[in-house]
RNA sequence: GUGGUUGUAGCUCAGCUGGUUAGAGCGCCGGAUUGUGGUUCCGGAGGUCGCCGGUUCGAACCCGGUCUUCCACCCCA
C-alpha cells in the first residue's frame, strides 16, 4: 500500500533553484573564508556523546539529538534503571552517540586531538549542518547550516578586528547592506555583575538584560528581581538601561560604571581597542556597534560576543553569531590555547536576501543554450555541435526527443535558457545552424565549420 | 519542554449556523499552430478536504488524539 511520504520536522529538500541560491551564499562566504587565511577542515556528523553533552548547559543538552546505540541495547539496561522510567538516567545507556549541535566543540575536540600535527596559530573554517531538537519556527530549523571561522592560539584582538573585516566584506558581497555587528565583552558583563555585588548571578542577570530591546526596562527589571538580584544591585546598574550615544562614548559611559572593577576595565579597554582599530579601518556595508545587553553563547565565551542582526525592517533572528573562548579545549585537556571565531548563519542569510530580493537574477540560467531537436540526423548533428560548444565552456544542452517545436521551445522558456539553437534539415544542408535569442527574438546562422563565432553573443 | 495556531487540486486560496455530484485563479496536459516559445481562444486531467477515531440521519465544517506549519516562551544560526 503506498504510504504518504514525508519528511522530519524541522528538515527541508532542496530544489535545483534553491540550491543554486545556497551555494552562491556558501561560495561567497567562502571565497572570503579562504582570502582571510583560513584553511577548511571536517568533523563527523555525530560525535561521541560525552564530547558534546554539558557543553552548552542544560538548555543545549535537553537540543541534542541523541542516536540509538546499534543491537540489542535494551536487554544491556540493569532492571533499576530500566524500570525507573528516567529519561536522564536511562538515555546515557541505551546512547553512546549525537548529532552535533554547532561546529564550535567539535572543532575544539578536532584541536587538542589533533594538536601535534597542527601549526599554531591555526585558522579554520567549516561549512557543515549541525542538528538541534528545538521547535522550529522561521527560520529556525531542526537541520541546518553554520559557516565557520575561527582562529586558534593566538590571543591578540587583532583577530576580532579581522572577524569583523570578514563579516563586512560576506554581506557587502551579497548585497546586504546595513547589516549591524553587535559587539560585547564576557568581561564588561563580569565587571558589572562584580560592582553591583551580583557576581553569582551574572548567568541570570546578563540573560535578563539581554532581553532588553525585546521586553524593555521595566520587565527586565521584573525578571531580574525573580531571579534573586536585590533592588539596590540593580539600581546599581541603572545607567545600563540608559546607555547612549556612538561607541566611544557608550565605553566612556562603561568606564564610569566599572572604574572599580579590575576584570570590567579589562573588558572595556578590549573593547575600546577593537573599536578604534576598526574605525581606522573602516567598514564597507556594516556597522559595528557596541551593545552592553548582548549576551550569548555565555558557557563559553570569555572575551568579545558578536552578534550580527540583518538589515532593520527585517523580521529574522541573529544571522551570525560568535565571540572569544580562552579555554574550550580545556575540557578536552589542552590548556590555555585562546580561540575566537564567528558563524555565518547559511538558512538566515537565505531568508534573508529572498526577503530582500537580493539573489542576482541569472542563478536561475542553469544552462546557457539548448539545442532543438529536428529528427534522426539533425540530432546526431546536434550532438556534435554541443559537443564542441561544451568544449568552449558554455553550459550547453540537446532536447533529447523528436516532439514537436513549440513545445521544446516552452521547455527552453522554463529552465530559462538565454539561446536555443535550431539545426533542421535546411541548417544541416548549408553546414549551419542558427542561434535564437530568447529575450529578443532575434536569430543568427553560423557555420558548422566556426562554432566558436557564437561566443560574440556571450 | 510549555501555551497557542495552521492544514481543502502541483501552487495561492474560496467553501455561509453541519445538508446532494467540494469550487476559483495560476500551473499542468491536449487542440487552434507537423520549423518558432512568451500573448490569445477552446477543451481536458487532477481531491482518501493532513491522518486516525468519535458525535450525528448526514462532517471539509463539531469533539478527541496525532502529524505538520507558523507564533509566543525557553533557547538560538
Amino acid at each position: 500500500m503506498a504510504q504518504k511520504p514525508s519528511i522530519p520536522k524541522g528538515t527541508r529538500d532542496f530544489s535545483p533553484a534553491e540550491v543554486e541560491k545556497r551555494n552562491y551564499i556558501i561560495n561567497s562566504i567562502k571565497k572570503h573564508f579562504k582570502s582571510f587565511g583560513f584553511q577548511p577542515i571536517e568533523t563527523p556528523s555525530f560525535e561521541n556523546s560525552d564530547t558534546l553533552l554539558g557543553k552548552y548547559g542544560e538548555e543545549g543538552d535537553r537540543l541534542i539529538f541523541k542516536i540509538l546505540n546499534s543491537g540489542d541495547f535494551i536487554s544491556k539496561v540493569d532492571d533499576v534503571t530500566y524500570s525507573s522510567k528516567n529519561s536522564n538516567s536511562l538515555a546515557p545507556k541505551i546512547s553512546e552517540k549525537a548529532l552535533k549541535y554547532d561546529l564550535t566543540v567539535p572543532f575544539a575536540r578536532y584541536v587538542v586531538m589533533h594538536q601535534n600535527e597542527i601549526d599554531f596559530p591555526f585558522k579554520r573554517y567549516q561549512i557543515q549542518p549541525v542538528w538541534r531538537a528545538d521547535r522550529p519556527q522561521k527560520g529556525r530549523f531542526r537541520e541546518f547550516y553554520q559557516c565557520d571561522a575561527d582562529v586558534v592560539g593566538a590571543n591578540s584582538l587583532l583577530q576580532e578586528v579581522e572577524f569583523v573585516q570578514l563579516y563586512d566584506a560576506v554581506f557587502t558581497e551579497l548585497g546586504l547592506k546595513n547589516c549591524t555587528i553587535k559587539l560585547n565583552n564576557r568581561k564588561v558583563l563580569s565587571g558589572i555583575a562584580e560592582v553591583i555585588g551580583a557576581s553569582d548571578l551574572l548567568i541570570d542577570f546578563t540573560v535578563a538584560l539581554d532581553k532588553l530591546d525585546k521586553i524593555g526596562e521595566v520587565k527586565v527589571k521584573e525578571e531580574m528581581v525573580s531571579k534573586g538580584i536585590s533592588a539596590n544591585a540593580i539600581e546599581k546598574a541603572s545607567p545600563l538601561f540608559t546607555m547612549k550615544g556612538n561607541s566611544f562614548e557608550q565605553l566612556e559611559q562603561l568606564k564610569d560604571l566599572l572604574v572599580h572593577s579590575e576584570i570590567g576595565m579589562q573588558g572595556v579597554a578590549e573593547l575600546h581597542e577593537i573599536v578604534s582599530v576598526t574605525n581606522t579601518l573602516g567598514l564597507q556595508t556594516t556597522q559595528l556597534e557596541i551593545d552592553v545587553t548582548l549576551a550569548r553563547g555565555l558557557n563559553y565565551y570569555t572575551g568579545a560576543i558578536f552578534e550580527v542582526a540583518a538589515p532593520e525592517g527585517v523580521k529574522m533572528g541573529s544571522i551570525g553569531g560568535g565571540g572569544r573562548y580562552d579555554d574550550l579545549t580545556g575540557i578536552f585537556g589542552l590548556k590555555d590555547v585562546s580561540g575566537v571565531g564567528i558563524s555565518f548563519g547559511l538558512d538566515r542569510i537565505y531568508l534573508v536576501l529572498e526577503e530582500l530580493d537580493l539573489f542576482p537574477k541569472n542563478i536561475a540560467q542553469s544552462l546557457d543554450v539548448l539545442c532543438l531537436n529536428f529528427g534522426k540526423e539533425e540530432g546526431r548533428a546536434a550532438i556534435a555541435l554541443i559537443m564542441e560548444l561544451r568544449k568552449l565552456g558554455i553550459r550547453a544542452d540537446l532536447y533529447p526527443t523528436n516532439t514537436k517545436i513549440p513545445k521544446q521551445f516552452k521547455y527552453a522558456d522554463k529552465r530559462n535558457v538565454p539561446f536555443t539553437i535550431l539545426l533542421g534539415a535546411s541548417e544541416l544542408e548549408n553546414r549551419s545552424f542558427v542561434v535564437k535569442n530568447m529575450t529578443s527574438g532575434e536569430q543568427k546562422e553560423f557555420s558548422l565549420e566556426q562554432p566558436e563565432a557564437i561566443l560574440e553573443l556571450f
